[in-house]
DNA sequence: TTAAAATTATTAACACTGTTCATTATATTT
DNA sequence: AAATATAATGAACAGTGTTAATAATTTTAA
């Protein structure tokens, strides 16, 4: 019965295909000019082709938003040639801050908009695969930092979520235009990078 | 010559009732379902007349999140009492917290969403008075603090930069329903808490 | 007071959006 | 070859923001 194998290999291929073309527009046209209708031109079918391979429009944004996290960690990569937790750590907030202002659209679907997020929820078990292995990696970070006494120990949990909501706060205020209501729009960039790190200096000497 | 004056005033009150239309539906809808024409049924007015009162939907959310900044002002107003500006700062965060996550469609259009800055930046001066007002606010309580000596001295815009930061995270983060995949759901709340204490607790210490 | 001008409001339309239903075409199974 | 299952589509629904042309009203000027 190779026939129904086959057939789900074609499927697959035709729904890569939709993804690749709906990830052209988005990096193109951002997230919000990614529509059903320009998707459905791109590949050369009919918009309600589409709703074949995907439930809905959510299901598509939820796929891209899981290629911006592996694009996330190919950007993460060298970080496993550094033997040290606490300059992995320093490192992974370097790159989460530039990632987030080097790809505005990816970053917005993965920690911003709430489409991807409505595509877990109705999963019957909640899956967000390479969102969770981004931050089961914070955390094992962290973990590793306080068995090695870099860092203060406490809740791995509670640490890591301090330590992402000061970068996820600086990235996504600044890419929504409000940072430069505080600092001068020429030094953002780099108070914001000021901040992270003065953020795990405190964690190693507290 | 008060024709002039009369006019601008029915003109001032018709802008003041289409806003209270946008927000009735807002609170009660949710941003994403306030439509151009759902506020003109409300208002009793053909669509095309909202236009003559205000540029484009993204004036009328701007008004909105100007509206959301008082309401937020009014939150704080326990504040002037306190005369320790340390203690204020802990209140604040607590309140912040406290009103984004009772009021997740004004801190959406105060803090995450596009259109309203669109507004403020196609203003000739980037014009955006209440949230200038509330970063100003947070600026003087960390420069009391540091005055005061209550806090480590450095420079006011970063380190409010990284207070807003650590808030805007958690509050943003616990919206987007993306916290939970951290922290067990029920302990959310709790754990957003601790983290903005001791986020100013270090600013103390160090 | 009446005619011209300016303001205010509306209707109709444009160009979109996500999504569904009924229908047709194609491929697979009996 | 007929029946069934899958894949694809056109048409339509119910909405969206916005604009141009037109009608109604009010204000100004003769």
């Amino acid at each position: 019965m190779g026939i129904f194998e086959r057939k789900e290999k074609q499927r697959e291929e035709i729904r890569k295909m939709i993804l690749e073309a709906s990830m052209q527009l988005f990096v193109k046209e951002g997230f919000e000019n990614v529509s059903i209708r320009k998707i459905a031109d791109l590949v050369e079918y009919s918009p309600t082709t589409l709703y074949i391979y995907f439930k809905d429009k959510n299901e598509i944004l939820f796929h891209l938003c899981e290629l911006g996290f592996e694009r996330m960690i190919a950007y993460n990569l060298a970080l496993v040639q550094i033997e040290s937790p606490i300059d992995r750590l320093y490192i992974l907030g370097e790159n989460y801050i530039n990632f987030g202002l080097e790809h505005p659209e990816y970053y917005d679907l993965m920690f911003i908009q709430n489409a991807p997020m409505k595509t877990v929820r109705e999963q019957n078990v909640g899956h967000w695969p390479n969102g969770d292995l981004a931050l089961e990696n914070l955390k094992l970070i962290i973990q590793e930092c306080m068995d090695k006494k870099l860092i203060q120990s406490g809740d791995v949990a509670t640490i890591s979520m301090a330590v992402w909501a000061v970068a996820h706060g600086l990235v996504s205020l600044a890419i929504r235009q409000r940072l430069e209501r505080l600092v001068e729009p020429d030094k953002v960039v780099q108070s914001m990078h000021e901040s992270i790190r003065w953020m795990i200096n405190t964690l190693k000497k507290a």
